[in-house]
RNA sequence: GUCUGCGUAGUUCAGCAGGAUAGAACGUCACCCUCCUAAGGUGAAUGUCGGCGGUUCGAAUCCGCCCGCGGACACCA
């Protein structure tokens, strides 16, 4: 990618200056450069800082900078020293050069080399299988989806797995729960416990148990009917596991047990209160851990061990958990349990993700235990799913996530969704408009034949005029084009820090910045002109801009609509 | 009390592996369609980067203390 490239221009001519004894006291460099944009255009399309340089050579940033500078080759660029920075500004070549490699390589132009991949276990929402998905579970679902997509493009091994709750005594809960609501479909004058699950849901459940003559085990249907629900709702939501993952089958193969008797061989339990506990104050925890209780079962924990063990033993080396801020305490203890059972705790990366507020008519409402639950499948019926992965989506997870339905619904300048989704109908727009007859309404209906013709369009693609594609245009519309091109190239590095730093917002981010590219472009450079070889190299900087907004969007998990 | 996330423009948020005059969107105001989608673009105004100290040639960014808001602190899952 481009930045990398001016950061080994600048390596390779400190080294010369360093060896021609131009860097005062500095025999040699092994740190590293940053490249970056400058947020000034006058300082040109991208910038290194060689400031860091100062304390080592005993010089003064601008000189160090200067000379530098003495041994860049200006080629393919111009450069230019302001204080410490040496910036550099590119010319034609490397904006054909662009178009060139988005022709060759399509929707893998951004693709760049990963000199370490990973074999990842991402494991995201794995939500109770006791009742409907709520709205938190949707933004698991889309950041998670997002955040599968960006590291298998980004060259990585990823596994997508759900993890079920099915072993713990909820799911006797459900099955009592629905055995209350069958008595009740069936007439029987009885009310629902206490600590049963009240929703509404099982009532519909408990209908389809007695039309279908059920005679299954009712914590059995109960949980088998929840979970294709959610199966179904994750598949219409673009959500697409490679595993789910049941608890049970860890107590089936014994490997519950066979952790708990490891750790007993290692020394890392203890009796106490007639409850065995986990000596996870031994490395990091601020408590021991319960992993079985005085009744003799075990908690929640004993299991997840269990399950992070059955992980890593199928040979991952980066766990990946997607979970909620209000697991954050519960971290310690697993990263306990991976290092007491031999294992490197770093292995294991959970993203703690901040909750979601809906906020419909400007109202925040906070998705308290109590008050109604507002679940995931509502949400997507009321803004459809293109919207809700986008928003669900829009910000760092880091921070609590407003919702606004209003605004997710709407279909203004105000939503960026339609903003992102307009921008690539808009080139789809451009190249049928210039590809296909069309009617002029105002000219008694006349037929106004294409400017281009598909095939001849086609065949233009295949060896294109580079030295016209962004040549010779007025100053503002290169500019546009130019612009244009770099966004496009920056796609690259965009993809590599979302994967480095797990942040799939980066690309709502980006896709909003390429749209506002085209636009913008748009508004300087007309595209369909009566000069044919103009209109065949304007088009082409369409649809190259087409193919990086759908790769964008692909990415995202939103439908990318040729019209609008 | 301990742990954790957040505090940046009127609003919602980027920026935080230290670097040039702190950015975007929305909102406000002023412009731009005889012609490819105005669901668009151009420009203007708007900031004690929560506060105080420290490290540094240089801090929104790193460190310490304090203030405010959310979340977590089970032999629940």
């Amino acid at each position: 990618m481009l930045k990398n490239y001016f950061i080994e221009v600048v390596k390779e001519a400190l080294n010369k200056a360093i060896s021609d004894g131009k860097m005062g006291q500095m025999s040699s460099y092994c740190g590293t450069f940053v490249c970056e944009k400058p947020k000034n255009e006058k300082f040109g399309d991208f910038s290194v800082n060689v400031s860091s340089l100062a304390r080592e050579a005993k010089m003064a940033p601008p000189q160090i900078a200067q000379n530098i500078k003495e041994y860049i080759k200006e080629d393919d660029f111009n450069v230019n020293c302001v204080q410490g920075f040496i910036n550099f500004d590119v010319k034609e070549n490397i904006l054909s050069d662009i178009v060139k490699d988005v022709l060759k390589n399509k929707k893998n132009y951004a693709k760049t080399e990963n000199k370490n991949p990973k074999n990842i276990n991402l494991e995201y929402v794995s939500a109770n299988p006791t009742g409907p998905f709520h709205i938190g579970h949707g933004r698991w679902a889309a950041v998670g989806s997002a955040l599968a997509n960006v590291l298998k493009y980004n060259g990585d091994n990823v596994f997508q797995e759900f993890y079920i709750n099915d072993a713990g005594n909820q799911i006797n809960k459900l099955g009592k729960s629905l055995e209350i609501r069958v008595r009740q479909q069936k007439g029987e004058d009885i009310v629902l416990p206490e600590d049963s699950y009240p929703g509404e849901y099982l009532i519909d459940c408990a209908k389809r148990y007695i039309e279908e003559g059920s005679t299954e085990d009712y914590a059995l249907y109960a949980e088998n009917d929840m979970l294709r629900q959610q199966k179904e709702l994750l598949k219409n939501f673009g959500v697409n596991f490679d595993l789910f993952f049941h608890e049970t089958e860890l107590y089936k193969n014994n490997e519950v047990q066979g952790c708990v008797d490891k750790l007993e061989k290692l020394g890392k339990l203890y009796k106490k209160d007639g409850a065995i506990w986990f000596k996870s104050s031994d490395y990091g925890d601020e408590q021991d851990r319960v992993i079985k209780k005085a009744d003799g079962t075990n908690t929640y924990l004993t299991a997840d061990i269990a399950y992070h063990q059955n992980k890593l033993k199928r040979g991952f080396d980066t766990l990946i958990n997607i979970w909620g801020a209000d697991h954050h305490g519960y971290i310690k203890r697993i990263e306990a349990s991976i290092e007491a059972l031999g294992h490197d705790p770093k292995s294991l990366e959970v993203l703690l993700g901040q909750l979601v507020n809906i906020v419909q008519n400007g109202e925040t409402m906070r998705m308290g235990k109590r008050k109604k639950m507002v679940t995931l499948g509502d949400l997507i019926d009321e803004v459809g799913v293109d919207a809700t992965r986008y928003w669900m989506l829009i910000r760092s997870i880091d921070t609590a996530l407003d919702f606004d339905i209003d605004l997710a619904k709407s279909k203004t300048d105000q939503n960026p969704v339609f903003y992102v989704q307009y921008a690539h109908a808009r080139c789809c727009s451009i190249i049928r408009k210039a590809t296909e007859k069309s009617v002029d309404t105002l000219d008694n209906n006349k037929i106004i034949p294409p400017s281009i013709e598909k095939a001849e369009f086609e065949e233009y693609l295949k060896n294109p005029n580079f030295a016209r594609l962004v040549k010779s245009y007025d100053e503002n519309s290169y500019k546009s084009i130019k612009l244009l091109l770099l966004k496009i190239e920056e796609f690259k590095s965009v993809i590599e820090n979302a994967a480095r730093l797990r942040a799939p917002y980066l690309l709502c981010k980006y896709a909003q910045e390429l749209g506002a590219s085209l636009h913008h472009f748009y508004n300087y450079t007309r595209v369909i002109t009566s000069d044919k070889e103009e209109t065949k190299a304007r088009m082409t900087l369409v649809y190259v801009t087409k193919i990086a907004m759908e790769l964008v969007l692909e990415l995202i998990g939103v439908s990318a609509p040729e019209k609008m």
